[in-house]
DNA sequence: TATTGTTATACTCTATAACTATA
DNA sequence: TATAGTTATAGAGTATAACAATA
């Protein structure tokens, strides 16, 4: 079918990555957030206070894009702007209350669904964590 | 760092993902493309005569949203809508010799990218292939 | 009646450029 | 001058709903 053994691995990877896609957006709209609201909210959930800035960079994104996804998380009570007491030009983000549980519900969900995606045994996923941290010696905690 | 063994997976499963997508949004985008319309030409090169319905399910999006996509193809030459001879209500996609040839080129720099994206072996390729292959059974050939 | 493709509408994400307030 | 955040603008993707042509 695929005789070229690189044709095959990227056609797998992608299928694979395409599952994932499709199932964070769909775990996303579960608690009706987009992709990005939800990568928005889980990285200040987790990263404590964090400049607008470091958020931009974090989502690989232009800063002037991350005004309207924080607007978004601020209107539903989910994140909050605080001035930086040391630079008074930083905003620096807090989840609230509320936006912590939903970041740590939503996540539940994520890592569940990701794994059901992926039909392995737990030898298999053992094997694939180590070829994963091979491939990838330096991981971010994204998304 | 991260104890739990279901959490470093899906923590290094993501920055895979992310760095799959940030490369192949840059290898489209040198072929001034947009990641939908690379995925919308790619199958198009790739499996011929595909009514704009079947289309909309490989790119797991609504029938509207390739009307417009493939518009801006078609603009630039790299697609046709051809009437469909058995039903006149569907119209047939088919690859411009410029869009076989850039849908071609393309993808040699997708896999090259995805592969150099991992830092793995050729054993450890090889190894990758096979949890892969059992992780997706039947795989479909996306994006 | 049901289906294919289109249009109209609205929302989100995206980058670029210009602006402000700080530094 | 340089940086952080915002605004204005424009383009692309997305879904929903309504529509015409065809089955």
């Amino acid at each position: 079918m695929t005789p070229d053994p690189t044709e095959e691995i990227v056609e797998h990877l992608f299928a694979l990555v395409d599952r994932l896609r499709v199932g964070f957006e769909a775990t996303a709209a579960a608690f009706d957030l987009s992709v990005a609201q939800a990568k928005a909210l889980r990285h200040v959930a987790a990263a404590g206070p964090v400049p607008m800035r470091d958020l931009a960079c974090q989502l690989r994104c232009d800063a002037s894009n991350v005004t309207g996804i924080i607007d978004r998380l601020e209107r539903r009570g989910l994140v909050e702007r605080r001035a930086s007491p040391s630079d008074r030009r930083i905003k620096s983000l807090v989840a609230t209350r509320k936006g912590d549980e939903v970041a740590r519900a939503l996540w539940i969900e994520v890592r569940a669904r990701a794994l059901t995606l992926m039909h392995l045994s737990d030898d298999e996923r053992a094997m694939l964590v180590s070829l994963l941290r091979r491939a990838d010696p330096a991981p971010v905690p994204v998304p």
